[in-house]
DNA sequence: TACTTGACACGAACGCCGTTCGTTTGTAGA
DNA sequence: TCTACAAACGAACGGCGTTCGTGTCAAGTA
């Protein structure tokens, strides 16, 4: 027959939990997934993983780390093509678009991107080699390839940006529509002596969903690089 | 003759310090310029204006409240230009460096453009106005208007983030280039199969002063404008 | 003049943050 | 078995935005 324990015993420790670098990402992009960049705190993931805050710095050095880890993990989706000279500016677009679909559904991750000066991973490699490749395949001059690179992969982080901000708010479609309806109103009462084009055009301005305004941004930027590599 | 005053009495409070929600802006806007985006907490500005930080929310409603103030106030000191239909190129990439330049100007504030979802102050609008302005003036159709509209605000809010990114950095100008420099022969190190456009265009890449690629920048999506409308 | 009311200023505290420091635990090697 | 090192962990540091309750001040009214 056990006797109960006695109270001077040092209770057992639960055994020690092992932590790694990918589960730790893992869990991050988890919490990111679900409630957004704000929520990823180390405290955060760490009561995910059943832990404390401490206990990942043994594995990334600080938070900044772990965001680069998150944005690698999400590039590393994205899938690159094989440049077709015939078809660069289609192949290009495809790029970008694949690129900001990727930062978009994991919302958050363009903001670190945008933090992240200058990307030194694998795959942000990847995706410049890809991009550099398509443009250079389709005859565009080195130094205007350079130039597209820039402004490309500037605009189609800071578009992913936007789009994500759009919808992280706690607002319903309706709410949001209610929203554009109030702008759309103070818009028009702007004096029209001081904003003439803004109430001409007022109605374009929101026209469109991302998509759309994407899709027709991206031509743009393309279709200035086209033209400008035959003067 | 007077006595000592007695230790039981409470002592006499400082009259009460009156705020205004310019001097709390303007108290905000100099520790932006001098320490950065990061310094400008309620308690650090709070600590400028020789109060608490609870005093503050009498005249802004949140810290999100103050920077927009911030940002209003930045963008009042750009000067837009009356639009001439033969130069509305110029004109308007030099609307873009004034907006840009102003930016720059005061670190951080691009990031709160940024996360200003639909800016919707006196001078957004008036920018937004005379961005319009320009792009009609010009003939571009209307619709192309509103896309470049989207594209031109969205790329030179980014890049001030960019250029503000890399000045922001407690480093020297020679740790900045020993950094460049390493990036480069990180570059030059990797596997030729898998990044020749990289390495046949590394030297390309970081090649000139964020000016020169701002201004090459706008030439490619102002050039599309212009293209574009003949089509 | 005294009182009332509302706006403003302020201190304390809440709940959160990233990170460091010192201690404990576990594992591999000698 | 002992040693050394890496990893896990708790407590605490210094910071954040904001709220709550209290006190003060100024203007208006009786």
């Amino acid at each position: 027959m056990e006797l109960p324990e006695p109270p001077w015993r040092t209770p057992r420790r639960k055994p020690r939990q092992q932590l790694s670098r990918q589960a730790i990402v893992d869990a991050a992009l988890a919490i990111l997934d679900a409630e957004g960049l704000d929520a990823v705190s180390m405290r955060r993931v760490a009561q995910a993983l059943n832990t404390g805050p401490a206990s990942l710095y043994a594995h990334v050095s600080s938070k900044e780390e772990l965001c680069e880890l998150l944005l690698e993990r999400v590039l590393s989706q994205v899938r690159v093509p094989t440049p077709d000279p015939a078809r660069w500016r289609e192949q290009l677009k495809e790029l970008c678009k694949r690129q900001v679909g990727a930062l978009v559904e994991h919302p958050g991750i363009a903001r670190i991107a945008l933090d992240t000066l200058i990307p030194a991973t694998e795959h942000s490699f990847v995706l410049a080699e890809a991009m550099l490749g398509l443009m250079r395949a389709g005859g565009v001059p080195d130094r205007l390839v350079a130039i597209g690179f820039d402004v490309l992969s500037l605009y189609c982080t800071a578009f992913a940006v936007e789009v994500n901000a759009v919808r992280s708010g706690e607002v319903s479609p309706e709410q949001l529509r209610e929203r554009g309806e109030q702008m759309g109103r103070y818009v028009a009462a702007l004096p029209p002596n001081r904003f003439p084009a803004l109430l001409a055009m007022g109605h374009l301005l929101g026209e469109g969903d991302g998509e759309q305004r994407f899709d027709a941004a991206l031509d743009l930027i393309i279709g200035g690089l086209a033209n400008q590599d035959r003067t």
